[in-house]
DNA sequence: CTAATCACGACTAAAACAGTAGGAATTAAA
DNA sequence: TTTAATTCCTACTGTTTTAGTCGTGATTAG
């Protein structure tokens, strides 16, 4: 029940892209520099948003001086939605999918309550953060992590 | 971001023990007759219901007419114990676990606020959630699945 | 022309996952 | 005391997923 790096690098680069947005409007940003930001290599990071693009959450310039940036405004992209594009649908476990085939206990399984409501707390949390709001985010020292 | 078989078949065992208990006071239940009702394996049952022993949620009496209960009351045990034993630490990232090594980019990460958020969310629910609460739970042919 | 940049498909080593297998130890009951 | 049912322990193994890398081609500003 981990992220995959997919997932974490691609929000990395997502964020990194809504930061150069808020700053200077239309700015692209290469994959080079997102390499540099995000601690992730070139070539993986070239992999991982080709997907981003294929999922038209990003928008790409060719050629020299060429780059990428987000194809939407950072407050209309979820985090939700670019975790899709990394791993996959983020249920908990394909039988609660609406395109996962239920398994043959479905009828009578007590357990997928508990699916059901894991799932519903994710997809709160992630369908209604966008990623302005955080690249907005500064970490704060002070805070107790777990 | 997935449930491993292991999270999900160690519910689904520990559920059926709690329903025994739901009826019986003091019943055992024989690994065979569990895996009928689970629809797992006798012998990866029996490799997972070590561990949950070994975890101190169940206990045993071997041989003949021996067999598995739960070692506490079904409302006493949690899911996220029950999960935890089969998937370890659910953070989603490693990198906000209290007893992971932080990230070197920790300081400067706005994303582990989103890992903060969902892992608090995911913990707010299999935390709270017991075992007994799960046994008693009647699928509803009418609820919206996602 | 050339250097910087994105684009695409194939490939691979390592880890995690999902079990299986053989046999030993224990115990109730015949 | 034998037998059958049961848990206990240690390996082992095939498959899938993960986490990348690599080579090469296409595009474009200067």
């Amino acid at each position: 029940m981990k992220m995959s790096t997919k997932g974490q690098y691609s929000l990395r680069a997502m964020v990194a892209l809504a930061q150069v947005q808020q700053n200077q409007e239309e700015g692209m940003l290469s994959i080079s520099q997102m390499a540099k930001q995000t601690g992730v290599t070139v070539r993986y990071l070239e992999k991982l948003l080709r997907s981003l693009k294929a999922a038209g959450l990003v928008e790409t310039t060719r050629g020299a001086a060429g780059g990428y940036r987000l194809a939407k405004p950072a407050e209309c992209i979820t985090v939700g939605q670019v975790l899709q594009v990394g791993e996959g649908r983020l249920e908990p476990v394909e039988c609660i999918q609406s395109d996962g085939r239920p398994c043959d206990r479905k009828k009578s399984c007590a357990i997928q309550y508990v699916w059901q409501r894991i799932s519903e707390s994710i997809h709160q949390v992630i369908d209604e953060m966008t990623l302005k709001e955080v690249a907005s985010q500064t970490p704060d020292e002070n805070q107790s992590v777990i």
